[in-house]
DNA sequence: CACAAAAACCGATTGACGCTCGGTTTTTTT
DNA sequence: AAAAAAACCGAGCGTCAATCGGTTTTTGTG
């Protein structure tokens, strides 16, 4: 999924603030970067079109909002870029940590710890019911 | 750093093979995808000017080689693309691995403590010295 | 050293794709 | 039904990868 300039920023601006018609979004970009209004609502439904975006009709006009968390879109990404240059048996992520670990602190590596025992009590849980 | 399918394709396979001149990759890809010998010379000479790949004229022709490993490659294409869209603060492999946490097997829990570990050590190593 | 082969380099074309916006159609509101 | 607003269409522009023909430069050899 490849997102120009535009794009990322709406997008962004999108997960800031939830739901939002063209008209806002371009009240938003005006001053920052003008631009019409035009330019605005054909990003917001080349979003629509692959798929980062809903939109309903509220009113007069389509309400947008973001259609993946951040997070998972994050992490989207890093699959995409990765499964390109990783061996298809190996996950990712851990491809990715691997390439990172150094940019990581000791907070960070603790968080990372709670986070794979939160996930191993989630698989507990599943397991379970 | 944006890159097209071919140079993908090609830096891959420098990785994989160490070093090569364009007669080389181009022997290589001739089956799998056809093309010139001068789409892969210019392919190689746009990943060289991108600062990816070195090169050495031994004997005849210039000896391609990756200028940067892959797992610190995929390291920098994860921080450029996620930068866009994560605060400061933030580590995006975090991020990502919230969301994608539930992918992982006990296995890969496992391995990634171990990396964990392993940097710990590399850090603490650093201090040291 | 001259010449032929090989490699490097240049430049043009094509195809995607994002950005931009004018103009038209459709929808909504009054 | 008319006016206003929004959606949609289509075209032009810029960037960049892929592609390859043709020219220049380099190299290796007789």
């Amino acid at each position: 999924m490849l997102l120009g300039e535009l794009e990322k920023q709406v997008l962004q601006y999108l997960w800031e603030t939830d739901q939002a018609d063209a008209k806002q979004v371009h009240a938003h970009f005006k001053k920052r970067r003008g631009g019409s209004l035009n330019t605005i609502q054909s990003t917001l439904d080349r979003l629509f079109k692959k798929g980062l975006l809903l939109r309903e009709k509220h009113g007069h006009a389509f309400q947008y909002m973001a259609a993946v968390e951040r997070q998972t879109f994050i992490g989207q990404l890093i699959r995409d870029i990765t499964s390109d240059f990783s061996p298809t048996d190996e996950n990712p992520l851990l491809a990715a940590f691997t390439s990172m670990s150094s940019e990581f602190n000791e907070d960070q590596l603790e968080e990372l710890e709670r986070l794979i025992d939160a996930q191993r009590a989630k698989t507990q849980l599943d397991k379970d019911s």
